[in-house]
DNA sequence: TTCGCTCTTTGGAATAATTCCAATTCCAAG
DNA sequence: CTTGGAATTGGAATTATTCCAAAGAGCGAA
């Protein structure tokens, strides 16, 4: 779905912000890449572990923000529960499914994006807006 | 702004669950129809002690929570800090200034509402949306 | 190459927000 | 009254995250 960005991408980015690829953070964003199901920081953790047996939760943590810093990542927040992690940066809405929990990411048209902004008064300058739906999803997905 | 809602609402709300209006449950509402600056539970626990100082946290909780239950009070999560409280209940979408850390309600027109519902995949059965601008605010409010 | 500096990682302690739980207390109906 | 379910309370427990100090790693200058 998503074109995939170049691997070159995350050390670029980094090195634009004058930090430095290592495993941890190549790892950690590979395995967000890899399955895109927003996982919470724990969930990287395992998942992680695979690759860095003896990385850390911290690390994780420490990656994850770095990779938020460097608008690599979304940090993505629902009611209540842990930070997740998204690694589509192109504008979307995220659906909420309520019975299984899932997360969907939903493509929003630069047009609707564009209506939404335009109910600001003016006085508000908006630098991001997040969109999250909560209901019943039936896919094949 | 807003019209307030008759003050029979909340026990004839809460009795539309099996529910009973209790001086706790009656003073945290009140609270955050006296102040709609988007409280924390700790916030609106400070307030409510100034008329029931022997009240604790965790009714706190409760009470908030079963608002919520009632549909009464929307609760709301921006990232990572504690969910707030907002006794709207017209569609609202809300701006958080980085700055000061405010909450404002920014009116939803459902012509909006109804674009941004356009965008679901069939498929997808949304109860509800929420939408949140992140940016600055300069206004007099 | 070696040194030194800065960036990173690590594990464990600390914090923040919320939930859980068991023991009262409060009503409201019979 | 009495009794059963609902509600409140305080404190303990849990969850998610951040903090912190010490150890490790990588890169440029000498």
């Amino acid at each position: 779905m998503t074109p995939p960005l170049p691997p070159e991408s995350l050390t670029q980015r980094l090195a634009d912000s004058g930090l430095r690829a290592t495993p941890q953070r190549e790892v950690v964003y590979s395995v967000l890449l890899r399955k895109r199901d927003h996982p919470t920081a724990e969930e990287v953790f395992a998942r992680v572990k695979a690759d860095l047996p003896t990385i850390s939760l911290a690390t994780v943590y420490n990656c994850l923000e770095t990779l938020v810093q460097c608008e690599l990542v979304r940090a993505v927040n629902f009611e209540r529960g842990p930070t997740r992690y998204c690694p589509n940066l192109r504008p979307h809405a995220h659906f909420h499914d309520e019975q299984t929990g899932r997360t969907y990411d939903i493509d929003l048209p630069p047009a609707v994006l564009a209506e939404v902004n335009q109910v600001l008064p003016s006085g508000f300058d908006a630098s991001s807006v997040e969109i999250t739906f909560r209901g019943q999803a039936r896919t094949a997905s």
